[in-house]
DNA sequence: CCAAATGTGAAACTGAGTGTCACTGTAGCC
DNA sequence: GGCTACAGTGACACTCAGTTTCACATTTGG
């Protein structure tokens, strides 16, 4: 009957855990790969039984994905924000500057990450199922912004989906290049894809 | 040394042995859910060993992804076969014609098959897997069709992948509308989110 | 200070997926 | 026709992920 339990001590002290171990686990796939490190490794490397990761960390991808949580609200509370008026592609585009600004803020810890990501199948697949649900997210956002009843129509679904893409290509085109071009810039020239002629 | 070994006697066998299973997998899958059957169980069902679905499958998934495989081949050489002079996002809305027209040729079966993925999250999962490497391949050929360089630059992937996306979201829409919507329809209302402002 | 709730570790269990080995039928070859 | 080599199969053992249960400790709120 209580409601959704605001944020307690104790909330905060998981959080701290959960980011702890996410951490050990991180620096453990790092060095050995995210394949031949088991959960048990972490578990001793944290200093805490496999039970108690696995009460954290509803799966080994999660412990890594925890960083990607989160990232699909951002974005929709971005869009939220955006101008009334605004045309759907542009506020769209610009909803992910705040998530690309994490990017530029800390180049090397995201290359890490990504690269960790993109080349281990197992995450890659957990981190496109998260993205596909930031689409209808987004979609139903989209909708709500122009006044219309949900539940969106194709064309809402179809460009938000798309924007999601964009920013996916962009990021494997960035980390390809070692971070070295401007994820911005990345962005806008996909965004682009649909504009020019 | 030998090269890619022609089709043989073999591999005949070999492929009907698997649409076996497959469908003696798809029918135990439909009746009592993916995740309360083991593959044993399917083993069992079909009368062989665990041991042997587990050659011939390297997942639980691909027994059900295998009527899946091969789309992506299709689309991009119904790609290729496009008119050289046409439009991008036309010759791409075009090449998903021969996919679609095997939902139209066979609605009962392509709804069974497609709500049993969309309803599990493993299966949901791994087709998504399958269709991120649908778009850069798509792109490649659109590169290549256009005479230019590999690899494919920023506005080729996000088109093809786009591409992808339209047909995700249809499908998705003619399963929620139990297959009584159509699916060329549908695809086309897609394809115009980007045209139409 | 006590009682209830919560965090932790230990352990048993199911099922996926891998690897090994021995057996069997068949295909190709002499 | 008989022999050999090999592919397909089943049995088995193994590792690891993830679930569940239970007992114990710690914290918290009354």
């Amino acid at each position: 009957m209580n409601g959704p339990a605001r944020t307690s001590t104790r909330d905060i002290a998981r959080a701290a855990v959960q980011a702890e171990l996410a951490q050990v686990a991180f620096e453990l796939f790092r060095r050995d790969g995210f394949d031949q490190v088991t959960i048990s490794d972490v578990a001793a490397a944290a200093g805490v039984s496999r039970s108690t990761f696995l009460r954290y960390f509803g799966s080994k991808e999660e412990a890594v994905l925890l960083a990607v949580d989160g990232q699909g609200e951002q974005v929709a509370g971005a869009l939220r924000a955006r101008p009334a008026g605004e045309d759907d592609w542009t506020a769209l585009r610009r909803a992910l500057d705040p998530l690309i600004e994490h990017y530029r803020a800390e180049p090397a810890g995201a290359l890490a990450l990504t690269r960790l990501i993109l080349e281990t199948p197992a995450l890659r697949s957990r981190l496109l199922e998260k993205q596909a649900g930031w689409g209808p997210a987004l979609a139903r956002t989209l909708t709500e912004r122009a006044g219309l009843p949900q539940p969106p129509a194709l064309r809402s679904l179809v460009r938000a989906a798309a924007a999601v893409n964009c920013l996916t290509i962009a990021v494997d085109r960035w980390t390809g290049s070692g971070g070295r071009l401007d994820l911005a810039d990345l962005l806008d020239e996909a965004f682009a894809a649909f504009t020019t002629r």
